[in-house]
DNA sequence: AATGAATGAGAGTTCATTCAT
DNA sequence: AATGAATGAACTCTCATTCAT
């Protein structure tokens, strides 16, 4: 049943102020908190004080907040990551910004659907995955490009595409331990994976 | 409701080829491919052949059927480590054994309850994951020691926690991409991350 | 929704004594009563002495029970229709029969579900109603026959089907008014309409 | 809380080309398509181009539309039925005439409440019924005095009440078969039917 | 050990209705 | 008159669990 139903045809970001915007925000903090099959809708509305019923004037289903709060997620995360890499053309420089992005977005308490990519995958319909997809494709392609690059300059020791899913593996992980509270700064954090893989001579 | 029961109290390794064994073996796959919360009781059972009431013959619930899956899996992991560690002294090749048992573990298709770890900590509750948590102790301790002797010898560039986070998380993200049927043998998965961290001069 | 259902692929009678069987039986009782999208799963069950979600256990969903209320109906009544036309070849004769079976179907109190057929068509979805109308099919096409023959002869002065749709709402509308409790019998009330088209000389 | 609602205490003919009187046509043409408990709100304003709540600016609640629409279904047709009986005294020529008004009422795409009366008569509270059936009187009256004359005059074979039940369930079937344009035109249907029960010697 | 009917809480969703704007 | 967000009760259906057989 959860296959026939689709979202995010016409991707756009909602206001973050927006009433969409917050609920968006308050679902999928709770689907990191406690796995997506386990949030209730009536968590998410009670979170926000409504009722339960009352989500189903902006969303079709639970599932669709799901998807769009993953679809924000990847646009604005691509955004950024665009915006931070402007100007720089070093290989290794661009990696470290590219960890530096994806650190941040994952550990971005206004965009907290980055995380539920990778593990809520499975709480997506065809279609919905079929969208997703395709938005994270730009973000991905630029992560490929600098890792081949590094690749061909023989700086790391492995295919780009084999690297990439370390990397993303090891930083979503983060998701798990890391607390940005504690005495390692996301800078300092991001920089550890670097060096743990670029080894300066 | 799912806080009030405890398991595991007294671990112990069932026989695969026992009509319990082959339970926890069948649940722990379905775990692995739609989740602990979308998987049924029912579908379990059916897989098995039986009905759903009969489970609760061999287990008190669900929860516990999740839980042994993960006690079994950590300890025949953690036994066919120290075999494999046997005898070696030097740490970079410890490194490449303790990494190289994890790619095992994660993907042996006899004992599927390794990869549910850490994505169903959650589906556990505290007691459970108490259990869970003591078992992995000695496992983790010895990962933990051939880091930290890594880090004195500055081979490595990150503390010990730190990287096991990072190789944890590289290791795991596997089960989403590889696959053993593929041109990239396991060995040669492990190598791969391997000499991502330990650059050879 | 109620579109991706299909119900009655294998059709058989049930056993009115069977927990299945009376199921059936009090749930068209009561779709007869208060229509079937006015009554809840939960009136059905709470009738059987049975919480709602045990209905499940018997059906896949609520429009499986109308399907195979009117499945059951229309096989029963084609069988009494058939054993009761055996031997008599007068048209009228056979005219008389039809029409005393189709009273007796529609007010029988062990066969709720013949009088639902028309009026809850549009509930069931197109799966169930292809496979509702292939059983009406045989019933129907005794009706054509017998009508078509007296046309022929001249004794009825509309076209066959035109003559079944006139006589099928004459008949389905004594469910509004006819009570077999009161002066008139069902035999006579057959009568009434029998002779209320073949004018005798 | 359908029970605690009474609509048409003063009956009046809506104009037609208001907004209201649009609104309850399209509403009663949904009604009849899907069934009244099947047709929401939304769907009758979405069909109107506007929004659900704006109904509720016309109307106290969605029963009153289906009440106004049988209310001034009956009132049109009782009219043009008597317009159409004027100077005609044969009670055969008169059965005729009502046969035919009473086709062309249900079959009146600007009076699409007439077909409802019957189906839906059980959606209605006990008020909304009791002002129904007040106004249905003097329509029924008269066929029940051109249906006695007939039955005095030996012409049919049933009881007046019984024969009107036969009509009426003859005529309200169309609904579910015929369709205007097709081969057969109304006045043929009508006459159809009429000469079904009259038979010319 | 296994069955299968039943439970009962709770899930996602629907929808007539309200009301401040 | 119309909007549209919110209500809240009721809906169908799910599912882990129980238990007499």
């Amino acid at each position: 049943m959860i296959e026939n139903y689709k979202y995010c045809d016409e991707v756009q970001l909602i206001e973050a102020d927006s009433a969409k915007g917050r609920l968006v925000n308050v679902a999928a903090k709770l689907f990191n908190q406690k796995g997506y099959a386990r949030t209730t809708v009536r968590d998410i509305a009670s979170e926000l004080g409504i009722l339960s019923g009352s989500l189903f004037h902006h969303f079709p289903n639970k599932e669709a907040i799901l998807c769009i709060a993953m679809a924000e997620a990847i646009l604005k995360a691509s955004k950024f990551m665009e915006l931070a890499m402007e100007g720089t053309t070093d290989a290794k420089q661009q990696l470290r910004i590219l960890i530096h992005c994806e650190i941040t977005a994952l550990h971005d308490e206004n965009d907290p659907g980055f995380q539920l990519m990778i593990p809520e995958w499975r709480s997506l319909n065809a279609d919905n995955r079929a969208c997703i997809l395709s938005l994270r494709q730009r973000y991905e392609a630029r992560w490929h490009k600098v890792l081949e690059s590094l690749q061909q300059q023989s700086v790391v020791n492995a295919e780009a595409r084999v690297l990439r899913h370390f990397i993303r593996g090891a930083l979503l992980e983060t998701c798990n331990w890391y607390k940005p509270s504690g005495t390692l700064s996301q800078k300092e954090l991001s920089d550890r994976l670097f060096e743990s893989i670029i080894h300066q001579q």
